[in-house]
DNA sequence: CTCCTTTAACTAGCGCCGGTAGTTTATTGG
DNA sequence: CCAATAAACTACCGGCGCTAGTTAAAGGAG
């Protein structure tokens, strides 16, 4: 028999194990990913990926960080309006978090330090301060907008209900009686609500705009 | 020595067990809570916690519901303008969340099954349609108001930076020059992010709901 | 009052977890 | 060429959620 030592070629690297891990949660969900089950999937043992990673945190931060950054941030560059570009962004976001569901809660621990977190919100501030917006509201712009999307990703309304007419009952809770329909027509509740949520906060935010720039006139 | 079989009076209920998970989530964060630990705070043996709960999550679940217990529905009993009523709901949700960080990924697995939960969109629910909007725009405004309330609680924009001049490198983040700063006004930052989206929130929604009384009028 | 079922505590222990220590051997830099 | 480093391994540690089985008190049925 053999015993193995170091291979000839790198068994692992920190983007496969990144890769292996994002497809582990997508399929079964985050409490599903162990290091040791996530080593098998790799053809290794468990302990090796700390020669890659030193906590398995790390690999799920890294993780995250990889789904922000197939987040769209070109509608910045042009010199597009910064309504539709913000509208443009929070759907590219959004539709990002939406396609890997599971590993929204690690992302919502923070902007913290993941690179592609930062520059989501370096490119949003810039964009908006660009756009004539005060530093303290184009802060809570970013602030804010995160909160909406980030929210729809990470607590789904209408995946919460069950299709039964028997969970709800009218005699405590008088309004529901249709609840149980949600379950069934789950993603094309939180679209909507998503979209409507989203063109209610630019056009509040429009209005917000628009008293600013009558306050600079005024000026 | 002594066997210790039932005890004269019961050492645990299921309010003293929520009671005590809650102290512990409050105090030292979700991780923190395992199930000997919980148990060792009552005084107790660890699978004496399954005498009143199946499972751990069970255990959770009656934590995140006791948190959503406390939100103010009251303003929609009253008369209230919708949008009036809408905004101290807000309020009223956030704080309950902010006081009780921890739990909100928890709550966030949806408003389900867990009783609290669903008293909170019921309320909302019969609150607007009894304003005059239609059955499903109601529906999401219940959503979208979750999403950015959740979102506010379980993303803390603020918390994820770090007080630390250097994490921000100009060259990879151009416009982050002062992100720094927003580690110590953390607080501040976040409520004002808050209150600026719910107002633009809701003046949006005030600008739907005239076009849809415009609407009935014109038919 | 007695008896029997249920209840609420316990101890022992299973399989899994994240992570560490120490070993082995191939690669790489001086 | 050789020393240092790197990347795999095996063995293990303490802690985890939870189950099984035990004990004795509580509570209801006759």
């Amino acid at each position: 028999m053999w015993r193995m030592a170091r291979p000839r070629k790198p068994l692992l690297s920190r983007d496969r194990i990144v890769e292996a891990a994002g497809s582990l949660v997508d399929a079964e969900g985050l409490e599903a990913v162990s290091t040791r089950r996530l080593a098998a999937a790799l053809g290794v043992s468990g302990p090796s990926l700390y020669n890659h990673f030193r906590t398995k945190d790390e690999i799920l931060d890294a993780v995250a960080d990889a789904v922000s950054s197939r987040v769209d941030l070109s509608m910045f560059d042009g010199g597009q309006d910064w309504r539709a570009a913000l509208h443009a962004w929070a759907h590219s976001y959004r539709d990002a978090l939406a396609d890997h569901p599971n590993i929204v809660p690690v992302l919502a621990r923070g902007p913290g330090r993941r690179p592609a977190g930062l520059r989501l919100a370096d490119a949003v501030f810039g964009a908006m301060t660009e756009a004539g917006w005060p530093a303290a509201q184009a802060t809570r712009i970013g602030a804010l907008m995160r909160y909406f999307i980030l929210g729809s990703a990470v607590g789904s309304f209408a995946r919460g209900f069950v299709d039964d007419r028997a969970a709800y009952d009218p005699a405590d809770y008088p309004h529901l009686g249709q609840a149980h329909l949600l379950a069934e027509r789950q993603r094309e509740v939180d679209e909507g609500a998503f979209e409507t949520g989203l063109e209610a906060l630019l056009d509040g935010l429009a209005l917000q705009y628009e008293a600013l720039a009558h306050a600079d006139r005024g000026a």
